[in-house]
DNA sequence: ACGGTAGTTCGGAAATATGGGACTATTGAA
DNA sequence: TTCAATAGTCCCATATTTCCGAACTACCGT
């Protein structure tokens, strides 16, 4: 029985606008990309959840569809998993797109 | 039997960015927007469809969509709807959001 | 080895999207 | 003024997606 092989990223040139576009649309997942942006540093699952209230299988569908989406990247470190807003990579793929959704956030 | 009172669109500070991001997240959606920008005078629904084998049902459904996120305005003008993306409204509740997004779309 | 914590996976229920067919409304022609 | 054609909406059954409780895996500290 083997599971969690590696965590599934899209390589840079395989964002899509659209993928990007429906993982933002979440207020939840909106919520978390901005939790991680606000700070300099890695974070975990549960700490960028914007409710502590969230059952712990939705936040985790809300990390994959994030992470399959190629908004963030999560790394495996011990028990917890830190994840970071893959900006260079968006940047890249879609100059001005991110800062300009985030910009609006949380209103 | 009374239908259609009126096309239902909301008022400028009532549009939401999940609610256009939602709408644009979309393939067809984001086609319909597109085509609709690319050309200053106002579109049919079925002039506006990026492909034309969309069943009439499921484009009605996706317009609607539009109009309740506040991305176009439609207007009867005899038998068809004609529809104007609300550039102004969208701009200035969140400014370069529009293009930002569209600046990317079908690539 | 055991207990605790972080997160994933499974599976069923709830919510949402799709599209066929019937319907409305308007126009233009007979 | 009636008739046919066209644009689009509404209803509703089916298909797809999302949500979340419960069981599970993985890792750490003791």
């Amino acid at each position: 029985m083997f599971f969690m092989v590696q965590f599934l990223h899209p390589a840079r040139q395989d964002i899509t606008l659209e993928g990007v576009l429906a993982a933002l649309a979440d207020p939840v997942r909106l919520g978390i990309v901005k939790a991680l942006l606000s700070e300099p540093a890695c974070m975990s699952c549960s700490a960028a959840a914007p409710c502590p209230d969230i059952p712990k299988s939705t936040l985790s569908n809300h990390f994959r569809v994030l992470r399959e989406s190629g908004l963030i990247q999560t790394t495996k470190k011990g028990v917890e998993h830190r994840n970071v807003v893959r900006e260079a990579d968006l940047n890249a793929r879609f100059p001005g797109l991110l800062k300009a959704i985030l910009k609006h956030a949380g209103e």
